[in-house]
RNA sequence: GGGCCUCUAGCUCAGUUGGUUAGAGCGCUGCCCUGAUAAGGCAGAGGUGGCUGGUUCGAGUCCAGCGGGGCCCA
């Protein structure tokens, strides 16, 4: 007992302080305290500076509530990129940035006072918002930074500051030069709870239940010709369907699809007009068994028919159009041009004229008649009755659909005719489509997405009815509201809020805006209001490129890449490209790449109501940011990316792995110094330049996989090597020789100098994703001239002075097979009992000379024999000699038997010896032992 | 309802231009080690490739339809 514990002394045995398990939640904030002590993101900066650029422009988040997973995820994947793009010998600053103005924090604000939000002073109300937005960008900051990301955290930007202000400003003047802005009345998603228009990326659609109800518009007149079935006598009625009862007072006309075919029916003493198409379908709705066709018209030759509305004394026409479908209804349109887009161009085609007698919150005006002072959802039922009472309604039931809502009040919003501020986007269309061939799209079918997005988008509604935002430089006349956009406005509106911020537009006296001798253009007064509406948040935060990127110093227009999930298609990626566009005569980004969205275990989209959201700040608390990373690019993060505590339980294994594998090497180069030790290729043994050649292919793979942002790749293949490569084959078999060798012989030093490359390869490679534990196993590597104080200062490794490929496909076609045939070999007997512990073995190898000579030459007879855990290895001659229980299958060049290995256990190396008991001084010493232990 | 995307072992992912018995890691089960030890090694089980048709000598890979899921839109 006292001997073998004499002899464990005299072995290199491993030795490190780099813990086994990394406990997170210690190291994390102790590794952030080290980058905050150097200054890491200025040191990176004065480190790289010179170099070329590559640009991230950060997509600013709300600065509303804590982080979610999407955003933390965003933020790795951007920290990522930075970071390799970086150690590849780019200049990469990162600024972050927020979005502080908008709807969600204004409502926020205005629910601490206890007024009406009529009563509150703009100015005061305006001060509780920015409290609030700063509030929660420093939450979010502190989140952000929490999980490692590398940044100019002391100097975001931030939307309401008055630079940012004044360049959104001024890029609107832009906008103005182009004679692309115009005012006017047109139907907008309106939230009757918010009081704003809101733009499309403003709405979020849900399962909705409205009434919908089948109408008769009785015939007044047919035009000549057409559909002479009609009897003398007796009701003809158009058809009618909608699920909005409420916007029938704004009737105005019903619309007929030109060529679709219509028919005439009977049903008892009635007639009814509708399309053929969806004959079958009414008849059943409307619970007729008993109908007739009578005749049949196409819907052009009804063009300049007339019918009675429903239950108010008006006539309305018979108009057509082409979105009329056979998808729904009766083919027989409700056209309100107050409450819908489409019926607003059919009824500027027809002259129709527009009723809207919705006020701001949804209430039915004096122009509503009898519905005065309802709001539009109680209107609902009382226009059924209407309609019943007038003998108009054919059914009414209850039908669930899906309905846009406002993105923040949650409520259903309805469309609603008003005077609004446009950009006519037509003009630019062809250059837009153009801009975004140039750009590289990943995944590719992002081109395709935006491509339909722009060709389908006509204007862009960037007014607001808000406090919480930028003002629209635009004055009214005093007198008889004509609206006036003069450049020399715009001008003193930007200097005044670069000097005061927006509050100024509010505060500032009229005269202060409005220039010398500036008259109304249409009544010629010089008295002037100025515009209370501000900009859509997409036209701010659209205007980030030239806000950030034009203005500060260090950066460069455009940026390289904008990375956000792809619901940013119709958001952020399409309003920056028509903003720079129109503002500057391009896109702003070179790259656009996509993430998916996170998902919970089940494929099931995360959301607060189903309670299966995660929440990043939990998963840091419990298991540290570094899993978080390690997830991100654990999933592929293109598609959508499932989450849940099972997946995360195999983040945490493979991130043991990583790190332990890194523990074993780092325990193994205690005793090393780079700077002495180091050998050259032409001084190793061949296994050692054998793993770092697969190593030098590894970093090529790698290298490609961060290229093409396929993270997970990175992941899978370092997880691969270190598991297969490293754990199952090399690591193994180096046990002997780092362990029994003298610590000084070239053979254990050519290990050691293996193992150092191994470590700092990998420990570089992980380092944008594994950030934390990268910089840990940085600090616990040996120390040599040169060492970049931190990781992140690394250069991205170059390994190729050690890719050999004759010495890699020699190894492929003639070692490597090798070793799973003796695994075989050795695992029965095991199996067989022969032996219980691998090192008990010996295996006897059948193959011919040369391939047993190429085996010895390559890896020695020591490592060939620790590679399998067996004591020793023979050749037992060609393959025919083989004996019936050997193992190999027919095209494996090796046949493969063993036995029990004959002598005695060496005490310090542990293998079974002949040598055994040679040595009078150490009876229990193998031959090779004691010889080692003599020098 | 429309556009785009997606669906390979329990989980996360590979699968080159369609070509032999569909792979990896993790997890699981069993065994070994106790000098990587709240680690490590070996072995095993586990897949009607969402479903249904079609093209082809041959399809996870191409086409059509259906279904589940996601994003965007009406």
């Amino acid at each position: 007992m006292e001997k073998k514990a004499e002899y464990r002394n005299t072995l290199n045995l491993p030795k490190t302080k780099f813990p086994m398990r990394a406990n997170l939640r210690e190291l994390e904030p102790r590794i952030q305290k080290f980058w905050d002590e150097i200054d890491l993101y200025n040191t990176i900066q004065r480190h790289t500076r010179g170099r070329p650029q590559y640009i991230l422009h950060d997509g600013p988040p709300f600065s509303n509530g804590d982080i979610h997973l999407g955003q933390a995820l965003n933020k790795v994947l951007k920290d990522v990129v930075v970071k390799y793009k970086t150690m590849r010998g780019f200049d990469c600053p990162y600024v972050p940035g927020w979005d502080t103005h908008g709807l969600p924090t204004e409502i926020a604000a205005l629910r601490t006072f206890d007024r009406d939000r009529h009563a509150i002073d703009p100015v005061e109300l305006r001060a509780r918002c920015k409290e609030t937005a700063l509030h929660y960008m420093n939450v979010q900051r502190e989140q952000f930074r929490r999980l490692g990301v590398r940044g100019d955290w002391e100097h975001p930007y931030l939307t309401l500051e008055p630079s940012y202000e004044a360049a959104v400003i001024e890029t609107f003047g832009k906008f103005v030069e182009k004679g692309c802005v115009t005012r006017g009345l047109m139907p907008v998603h309106w939230c009757p709870e918010c009081e704003t228009a809101l733009a499309d990326a403003e709405l979020e659609y849900k399962e909705h239940t409205s009434l919908s109800v089948y109408i008769r518009f009785p015939v007044v007149s047919l035009p000549e010709g057409a559909l002479p079935e009609v009897p003398r006598v007796g009701a003809v009625s158009f058809a009618v369907w909608t699920t909005t009862p409420w916007t029938l007072p704004a009737n105005l006309a019903i619309a007929l699809h030109p060529e679709l075919e219509y028919v005439l029916v009977k049903t008892g003493d009635e007639h009814l007009i509708l399309a053929q198409g969806l004959l079958e379908q009414v008849m059943a709705k409307l619970e007729i068994a008993d109908y007739e066709v009578v005749g049949r018209v196409v819907g052009a030759a009804l063009e300049g028919g007339k019918a009675r509305h429903p239950f108010l004394d008006r006539v309305v026409p018979v108009v057509l159009a082409d979105y009329v479908t056979l998808e729904q209804g009766t083919g027989c349109v409700h056209t309100a041009p107050g409450h819908g887009r489409e019926d607003f161009l059919t009824g500027r085609k027809y002259g129709l004229g527009v009723i809207q007698p919705l006020d701001e919150r949804g209430v039915f005006t004096d122009e509503g008649g009898k519905f005065a002072g309802l709001s539009h959802a109680a209107a609902d039922p009382k226009v059924v009755e209407e309609l019943r009472e007038h003998g108009a309604l054919l059914k009414a039931e209850h039908y669930s659909h899906q309905y846009p809502h406002c993105w923040r009040c949650e409520s259903p919003i309805v469309f609603r005719a008003t005077k609004q501020w446009f950009v006519d986007l037509k003009p630019f269309t062809d250059q837009a489509l153009a801009e975004v061939d140039n750009i590289t799209w990943v995944p590719p079918w992002g081109r395709q997405r935006i491509r339909g997005m722009i060709e389908q988008r006509p204007d862009w509604c960037i007014s607001r009815q808000r406090l919480w935002g930028i003002p629209i430089p635009a004055l009214y006349c005093a007198d008889c509201g004509h609206e006036l956009l003069h450049p020399e406005v715009i001008a003193r509106a930007r200097d005044l809020i670069a000097e005061q911020g927006s509050d100024a537009w509010h505060t500032a006296p009229i005269e202060a805006l409005v220039p010398e001798g500036v008259k109304c253009a249409q009544c010629g007064s010089a008295r002037f209001e100025r515009e209370q509406n501000i900009f859509d948040v997409w036209f701010e935060s659209g205007s980030s490129h030239a806000a950030v990127l034009k203005t500060r110093p260090g950066l460069r227009w455009p940026a390289d890449l904008y990375l956000e999930g792809h619901d940013q298609y119709r958001g952020w990626f399409q309003l920056s490209l028509w903003n720079a566009l129109i503002a500057h005569g391009a896109a702003p980004y070179r790259t656009v790449l996509t993430t998916g969205f996170v998902l919970d275990e089940n494929g099931r989209k995360m959301s607060k109501r189903l309670g299966n959201a995660i929440d990043p700040q939990d998963v840091v608390k419990e298991l540290g940011a570094e899993i978080l990373r390690l997830w991100v690019s654990y999933v592929d993060f293109k598609e959508d990316m499932p989450t849940g505590h099972g997946i995360f339980d195999q983040v945490v294994d493979g991130y043991r792995r990583l790190r332990n594998t890194l523990r074993f090497m780092l325990a193994n180069l205690y005793d090393f110094d780079p700077a002495a030790d180091l050998l050259s290729a032409q001084e190793m043994r061949e296994v050692d330049r054998w793993i770092l050649h697969r190593l030098s292919r590894l970093v090529d793979r790698l290298t490609r996989s961060y290229d093409e942002f396929e993270f997970h790749q990175v992941y899978y293949r370092m997880h691969e090597f270190c598991a297969v490569d490293l754990s199952q084959v090399y690591l193994d078999l180096l046990k002997d020789r780092l362990y029994t060798y003298p610590p000084k012989s070239p053979a254990r030093r050519s290990a050691q100098t293996a193992l150092w490359v191994l470590a700092t390869t990998l420990a570089k490679m992980l380092s944008p994703i594994l950030s934390h534990t990268a910089e840990e196993v940085w600090q616990h590597l040996p120390e040599w001239p040169d060492k970049e104080l931190t990781i992140q200062m690394a250069d991205w490794p170059d390994v190729e002075a050690w890719r050999d490929d004759d010495l890699g496909r020699r190894w492929e076609e003639q070692i490597e097979p090798y070793f799973p045939v003796a695994d075989l070999a050795v695992e029965r007997l095991r199996q067989e009992g022969v032996v219980k512990d691998r090192v008990e073995a010996e295996l006897v190898v059948y193959a011919s000379r040369e391939r047993w000579d190429v085996l010895v030459a390559a890896l020695g007879e020591d490592d060939l024999a620790a590679a399998n855990g067996v004591s020793r290895v023979t050749y037992g001659g060609d393959l025919p000699q083989a004996p019936a229980e050997a193992v190999g299958s027919e095209e494996s060049p090796f046949r493969i038997s063993g036995r029990r290995a004959g002598g005695r256990k060496c005490l310090r190396c542990w293998r079974w010896q002949e040598t055994v008991g040679e040595s009078p001084d150490h009876p229990d010493l193998c031959g090779r032992c004691v010889e080692y232990l003599s020098l």
